[in-house]
DNA sequence: TGTAATTACGAAAACGATTAAGTTAAAAGG
DNA sequence: CCTTTTAACTTAATCGTTTTCGTAATTACA
């Protein structure tokens, strides 16, 4: 409301001496930067951030970029966690959160001009797709970038740990004496490929076989390719005793279909999940499942973006993998060894 | 990237031409414009925000406020719906979003002056707590705000249309033939008294009367207390034949204390949730509820505000009711008229 | 005491747009 | 043919900051 012109009146300074008291500059005597703060304190003085950013080409913004094919958006129950938590870092570090989309008034363009438009400090990109030419493009684009879930050369990522999520998983799986696991997985993205590989990996070194077909795909979130998924594996002669998932949502389509055949869970077979959704802890049973630290995806997300915008020299490229834990619930049950 | 400057050096006019051709004024000549324009277009030139939201204080960014007491913000499943809604439209017509919050760098301020900081040029609130005084602070100021399932006069409101809601669903149960019902509705929020005036209303209206303590409060989505709330009923001489829960999520609660009790749904016990999550249309029996229509609540709010920032001589402050619709699952059965 | 260095501040030019007011040239009017 | 309108620009001020450079006053030093 008020501005730097009035308070400088009523400190019988100039303007510029304002400015200068309020950031701090070594030329300002102390007790005048102390009248100045104490001016600007009683008239609820804040700087103007358009004025601001547009002379100092900083506007302590910051983009969020989320697009899947599904256009899911904020409903994104993992990406919606995600960003909560990269919310809660940013604001208290001093930073505030914008979308960006592909527009600027009633024209289209690209997401780099977007960001450009609007000047933000850096952007955080977590989406699916990461073979969008303009993702691509923002991602080559001078603008500090985090991604999530995704690797890129050029910028830092944090990344839900696929690897040992899964290994804990089999490990889990495997120690309650099941042998014959199939997985369904999701579909493309570095994470589908991180946990089929490790997914391999723990059958390989437990010198585990599994017959051809237990491993099948299925979009991410999709109950009815859960669904038929399942139905094919509990079709076969020898079906597995557990089944993975691609993340607790898609589960529910396969559980729908085991209880329509009037199976048990976890008696006659076993079901795993993956994100440590809100629901996968109020089912009956309880989901065994990988609970993902969104919070914590979030705020590493946010220091890291922080850090390469603040001090860019000192800051390196890296990749922060943030570890998820098991939540043991009741859908795995013992193997009935026979 | 560039500049109005550079634009006007190529096309050998002022830079005062080039915002004029660009704005479509009408004192420029219709072959300049399109020389302009054409220019704009090739050099892919867009204006800086910040310049000019600091010269004609308007920012084509909207504010988006939700608080609440659980901190659930992203999170909560109802909200990041209405926002996605919501941000779809404003995207469409040419705004951004930031969020709001209480702080501008490491100061602490209120959600208004944060707003003006931001030079928002209106505001979206969604929150449980209207009592919060920097709430009642920012719907006192001039900012345009458009508040969602609250009512306040000296603002637009849209709501989710909580009275037909239970009205439709208490309509369906009692047709089924349900006359003990009760219900264990959530706490606070002009939500919460609507859809409790409403089930009042609909049982004078019936001449039904139920049993004391057949009307419980439980937090929303709160498993835990509905459980509870569950418990209580069911242990009743006299229980009822079909419970509303306050939502889908807190039913879980609820259906969980029934299923330990070996009481099926519906055959033994009839169950109804609201708000149509996700989930509810997973589980198993699929349940009954009232889907609310988040993505055009969101779409309407965004619109109403959009229309407040750009013509406010003539939109008038109104509610704006969004009427749900029954999702009619397997949860709520015949009642055994014993 | 005279000069250099230091301290504390102010004047003014940016940043990139918008817009009121001024200017020129052509068209219109008598 | 001269004056008035109108059309089509341009000039320059402005929005609220930051920052470079300049300057006055004080202090340090020989």
């Amino acid at each position: 409301m008020i501005s730097m012109k009035e308070l400088a009146q009523h400190c019988g300074v100039s303007i510029a001496t304002v400015s200068k008291a309020l950031n701090d500059q070594s030329d300002i005597g102390e007790n005048t930067k102390l009248k100045v703060k104490k001016a600007a304190e009683m008239f609820g003085y804040y700087p103007n951030a358009a004025a601001r950013s547009l002379k100092t080409n900083k506007s302590y913004n910051i983009g969020v970029l989320f697009v899947d094919e599904a256009n899911s958006g904020l409903t994104h129950e993992y990406f919606a966690a995600v960003l909560e938590g990269f919310k809660v870092e940013a604001e208290k570090q001093g930073y505030d959160i914008t979308f960006i989309n592909g527009q600027i008034g009633k024209r289209k363009v690209s997401y780099s001009d977007h960001c450009k438009y609007r000047n933000v400090d850096g952007v955080v990109i977590a989406c699916v797709n990461f073979d969008n030419p303009e993702v691509i493009d923002l991602l080559a684009s001078k603008i500090p970038v985090v991604t999530v879930d995704h690797i890129h050369e050029s910028c830092s990522s944090v990344l839900s740990d696929n690897i040992k999520g899964i290994e804990i998983l089999m490990n889990y799986i495997y120690e309650k004496g099941h042998r014959k696991i199939a997985y369904i997985h999701g579909q493309g993205t570095t994470v589908t490929k991180a946990r089929l590989t490790s997914f391999y990996r723990f059958l390989e070194s437990h010198e585990l076989s599994i017959p051809e077909g237990y491993v099948l795909e299925a979009d991410y979130l999709d109950v009815r390719q859960a669904m038929v998924c399942t139905k094919e594996l509990l079709n076969r002669k020898d079906p597995p005793t557990c089944i993975l998932y691609p993340d607790d949502t898609a589960l529910i389509g396969g559980l729908n279909e085991i209880r329509a055949r009037n199976l048990r869970v976890p008696e006659d077979i076993s079901i795993a999940g993956y994100d440590g959704s809100r629901i996968s802890q109020l089912l009956n049973p309880r989901l065994t499942t990988i609970s993902q630290n969104t919070a914590d995806i979030g705020m590493q997300a946010a220091k890291k973006l922080i850090s390469t915008i603040e001090k860019p020299k000192t800051t390196f490229v890296e990749q922060i993998i943030v570890e998820g834990v098991l939540l043991e619930g009741e859908s795995v049950g013992n193997a009935n060894i026979s």
